[in-house]
RNA sequence: GGUCUUGUAACUCAGAGGGAGAGUGCCACUUUUACAAGGUGGAAGUCGUAGGUUCGAGUCCUAUCAAGACUACCA
């Protein structure tokens, strides 16, 4: 039996134990089922669990216990990415704490302990994970760096190597002077920031003319090896071919050269050209031949290249150059300007470009016949407007800079062979000699032969590793032909920041190693924001812990939270928001209850905004199912009930089982076709009006009239035991728990099969007779309303139905009518002959009937201002449809509007003659 | 700068040629034994703005404004 109450707090734990049995969820590999089958997104071994994970993980396991449920052998594969220079960067930190460099530490030390913090930190996030009820093969779960997922990514290198897809070269690259490592180009993102533009005067060699220079980095002057104008300047050609001096080293002679990427129109129309650390600067060097000087060290200091200037950090040396350019007199001015400066979207500091030797993947290709499979719909994108986006990026996708100067990763799998070469002295080789020495192997030739190799120190991007995920999940302790029965997987979910990171690169290599895309839809979520439509930042403090809704929060933890989170400002603000939405702090809504509140949520709007008001009110549905079902356990007598073959027993059925019945079949269809379409707040919001509007306002509440009959019963289970299954990929915790009370249920909800769409039970016709009884109630309801008719005075009512209805019909719904109207004594008459003009009535009329409530003393003012209100409301209509029914209309609409309208327009005049009468009734 | 998305009730969003819909919030009534986390009823919208196509436009077209996303670049 049920508990009265509703509590989330004692029914998800027990669930949440029993989901954790082995058997549960776990795929067969033999099953003859159709597989269908999900890679979870690894979330970051730093993470802790956020909003943005509780919607994936809440989307898809409502997708895999959907296709559970519809019968497929269901994977879903879970694990913990390593997070690279993420999980470096704090590692590090918490060492620097302790005076500890990793130097110090050593590398392989340094490694054991980054481990163990991440197991510590992935035991805390993997139980969060799956008390949200995910139901994934929790059995298969894995980790990005573990051995096997190391074999997978040196055996990919390794064939990407050998097949010349990846090459060592010295390029300019972005590089993270705090994190000191190379990053690729998706992982620096704009931040527009104020700066100063300053004009520095250039004296021209043998000349007394100047030219004036304008830039943002003076402290870049040191690499300086040429001074720029556009081609068409023809004020300043005239200096073509000429020098300019270098205003810190007269000895120095920059050339002045043309070239078509100067802006005449910018600045003061002349620029400085630093081709080690600017990627434009770099190509006009290669243009025009210049010598490129790199003026930073890896840690952000200028270098020996810059004699006096150096041992300086740049923002230092960028001051000492302003303040000597400053007393040669050569800043002629200077003002503030708004530019993008280059950012690591890591941890926010500046990138430099650097010139580097690193590893690259060469994209071109891969990406060519990786945005085929998109263009071909091999793989669909949804929504589609991202295939736009994709086909944007495959198409100017540069090489992918693979290699990062860190410890925690996998260790690229290149071996250079010592013989007569100096182990410390590799860095500076020359592309040919490090080509001509190294070996790419899956064996650690290193341990093998100690005296022979070394193996690169530098470790692979995250996302080369995570771009395997497909194949590596897989493969993980599987054959080949294993692996070829899970890939390609059904669908990719995640969210559009990580298409171009991650969905692009596993489409990029899972086709190129096994020939087929590895998911065949991908499906694109909005990005989680605050209630207010704001992006989610650390530094604003408005992020949201999913737990705080599922479990409640007091107002004071939540401001402790606020407090040690984000600035006095922001804090007191959204704690304000806190305290007025929630004076008693945030309600528990259980798991189901954000799942299903957040559900309601995924639209196709632009983003998701987390609006806690929102579950809880959701949260409400779920008291509603639990109170409706206790009702429905409550009345059933278990021993009669019987299976249930509702579709062969029409004639027995009422209109209220038809109705109800063609409505559920209704649900099931929208409930299939939008979570086939992704479309969750349709199904989420498709189930909750049938259950509760349909259902229990009505069905339900009309049961109690007849719960003597086995029909009715019957069907109460039927739509009980159909909505459980349905609502169950939603809300996994209650739904079984129900499940487990219903006497004829057997095994789980989550084992059960999703119901069927039954075309023989829809009843268009059923429906709407349904329809015109509940149109009769409402009706009766308002008129009660409008003038303010008590309960104990709702006596007798007279129905006259005005048109060739059926009236035997609607006449055995006269209970009906009487137990949701109240009245004690309700007559139906076939038409109005019988209306009664003596006896004090209120009247209510439409084309279909009119209704007369009887009354001790009627309010005949009250009364007429009612009905001139709606003769008003009448006219305007009439006056409005008659205008529409122009010649024209008449003439090129087509006949079933001009017809429909025709027909509305009588039914208008109909009522209002009604109405007029009874006005004249009144006033005589 | 380019590409894309979105503007409908106070809020969150449906509707995609034939007189504007839901939920929340608001107002009024209501403690009737499944449920006050409930029930009943109501008020509330120039469908961003301006043109156009059409007998007819939230719906199609053009322009424009606003918000947002992605992307490029800013010396």
């Amino acid at each position: 039996m049920l508990s009265p109450k509703y509590d989330t707090k004692t029914l998800e734990p027990k669930w949440n134990k029993i989901f954790q049995a082995p058997f549960f969820f776990s795929s067969s590999n033999t099953s003859v089922k159709k597989k269908y089958s999900i890679l979870m997104p690894p979330p970051n071994a730093t993470g802790i669990l956020h909003s943005g994970h509780a919607l994936f993980i809440t989307i898809q396991d409502i997708l895999i216990r959907f296709n559970r449920l519809k019968g497929f052998n269901t994977i879903w594969t879970p694990g913990i990415d390593h997070a690279g220079i993420a999980t470096q960067n704090i590692i590090e930190k918490n060492l620097h704490k302790n005076g500890i460099t990793k130097e110090s530490l050593g590398r392989s030390l340094f490694i054991k302990k980054t481990y163990d913090w991440v197991h510590a930190k992935t035991s805390f996030i993997l139980p969060q994970m799956r008390n949200l009820g995910a139901s994934a093969n929790w059995d298969k779960i894995r980790f990005t760096l573990d051995h096997a997922y190391a074999a997978t990514v040196s055996s990919a290198f390794v064939s990407l190597w050998n097949n010349h897809l990846i090459y060592r070269g010295e390029r300019l690259v972005n590089w993270d002077s705090l994190s000191q490592t190379a990053i690729s180009d998706e992982e620096v993102s704009h931040d527009p920031q104020q700066g100063t533009l300053f004009y520095i005067s250039y004296k021209i060699h043998n000349s007394s003319e100047h030219i004036t220079v304008a830039t943002t980095r003076p402290e870049t002057i040191p690499g300086d090896t040429a001074i720029a104008i556009h081609p068409s300047n023809t004020h300043l050609s005239h200096l073509l071919g000429k020098y300019a001096i270098h205003p810190l080293w007269e000895n120095r002679l920059l050339p002045i050269i043309a070239d078509n990427y100067v802006d005449p129109k910018f600045g003061s129309g002349v620029i400085k050209i630093t081709p080690a650390h600017d990627l434009l600067d770099f190509e006009i060097a290669e243009r025009h031949n210049l010598q490129k000087i790199t003026i930073f060290t890896q840690t952000g200091m200028l270098n020996s290249n810059c004699l006096e200037y150096s041992n300086l950090d740049k923002n230092i040396a960028r001051n000492i150059i302003l303040q000597k350019l400053q007393s040669l007199k050569l800043i002629k001015k200077n003002h503030s300007i708004l530019h993008n400066v280059r950012i690591s979207s890591r941890n926010g500091s500046p990138i430099e470009l650097l010139i580097s030797k690193q590893f690259f993947l060469k994209t071109k290709d891969l990406a060519i016949n990786a945005l085929n499979t998109v263009l071909n719909n091999e793989i669909k994108i949804i929504p589609s407007r991202w295939k736009k986006v994709f086909e944007h990026f495959m198409t100017n996708i540069q090489d992918w800079c693979i290699s990062r100067q860190l410890w925690w990763g996998h260790r690229i799998p290149i071996y250079y062979k010592l013989e007569d070469i100096n182990p410390n002295n590799l860095e500076n080789l020359s592309d040919s000699k490090i080509l001509s020495i190294a070996t790419a192997s899956t064996e650690n030739l290193e341990k093998k032969y100690p005296l022979e190799y070394r193996q690169e120190t530098d470790v692979l991007d995250t996302w080369f590793s995570s771009a395997l995920w497909p194949i590596s999940t897989i493969s993980y302790s599987l054959s080949l032909e294993e692996i070829l029965q899970y890939y390609p997987t059904s669908v990719l979910e995640t969210g559009s920041d990580i298409l171009f990171f991650w969905v692009a690169r596993m489409i990029m290599l899972g086709t190129y190693f096994t020939k087929k895309p590895p998911f065949s839809t991908i499906f694109l979520h909005n990005i989680i924001r605050d209630a207010y439509g704001k992006k989610i930042s650390k530094s604003i403090g408005n992020a949201i812990d999913p737990f705080d809704i599922i479990n409640g929060n007091s107002l004071k933890n939540i401001q402790l939270k606020l407090q040690t989170n984000s600035t006095i400002d922001e804090s007191n603000k959204i704690l304000t928001e806190y305290q007025n939405q929630f004076p008693n702090g945030i309600p528990a809504c259980g798991v189901d209850g954000f799942r299903f509140g957040l559900s309601t949520l995924c639209d196709k709007g632009n983003s998701i905004k987390l609006n806690i008001h929102h579950i809880v009110k959701h949260k409400a549905f779920l008291n509603k199912i639990w109170n409706a079902s206790r009702y429905i356990l409550c009345n059933l007598n278990f021993q009669n009930i019987s299976p249930l073959y509702i579709h062969e027993a029409h004639s027995r059925l009422s209109i209220e089982d038809l109705f109800i019945l063609s409505k559920l079949q209704h649900c099931i269809k929208k409930v299939n076709k939008n979570i086939s379409n992704f479309q969750f707040s349709k199904a989420a919001l498709a189930l909750q009006k049938f259950f509760w509007h349909e259902f229990c306002d009505w069905y339900l509440e009309i049961s109690k009239l007849k719960l003597s009959n086995m029909t009715t019963k019957n069907i109460l289970l039927k739509i009980l035991i159909d909505t459980l299954k349905l609502l169950h990929p939603f809300c996994p915790f209650i739904t079984e728990e129900i499940w487990e009370t219903i006497p004829i249920t057997v095994s789980y909800c989550s084992s059960s099969y999703i119901p069927q769409f039954n075309k023989k039970l829809l009843n268009p016709n059923a429906e709407k007779m349904f329809a015109l009884i509940q149109n009769i109630i409402s009706s009766i309801r308002y008129t009660c309303h409008s003038y303010n008719i008590q309960t104990i005075d709702k006596k007798n009512i007279n129905i006259y139905l005005t048109q060739s209805l059926n009236y035997d019909l609607i006449n055995s719904c006269k209970p009906i009518i009487s137990h949701l109207t109240s009245f004690s004594n309700v007559n139906i008459y076939p038409n109005l002959n019988s209306l009664d003009v003596k006896t004090p009535f209120i009247k209510n009329s439409n084309i279909d009937y009119t209704i007369e409530i009887q009354i001790d003393k009627s309010n005949i003012p009250f009364e007429q201002t009612q009905l001139s209100r709606q003769i008003k409301k009448i006219n305007n209509e009439i006056s409005f449809l008659s205008n529409t029914l122009n010649e024209t209309f008449l003439s090129k609409a087509p006949i079933s509007i001009i017809n429909k309208k025709k027909e509305k327009l009588n039914k208008l005049i109909y009522e209002k003659n009604i109405i007029l009468s009874k006005k004249t009734f009144l006033t005589t």
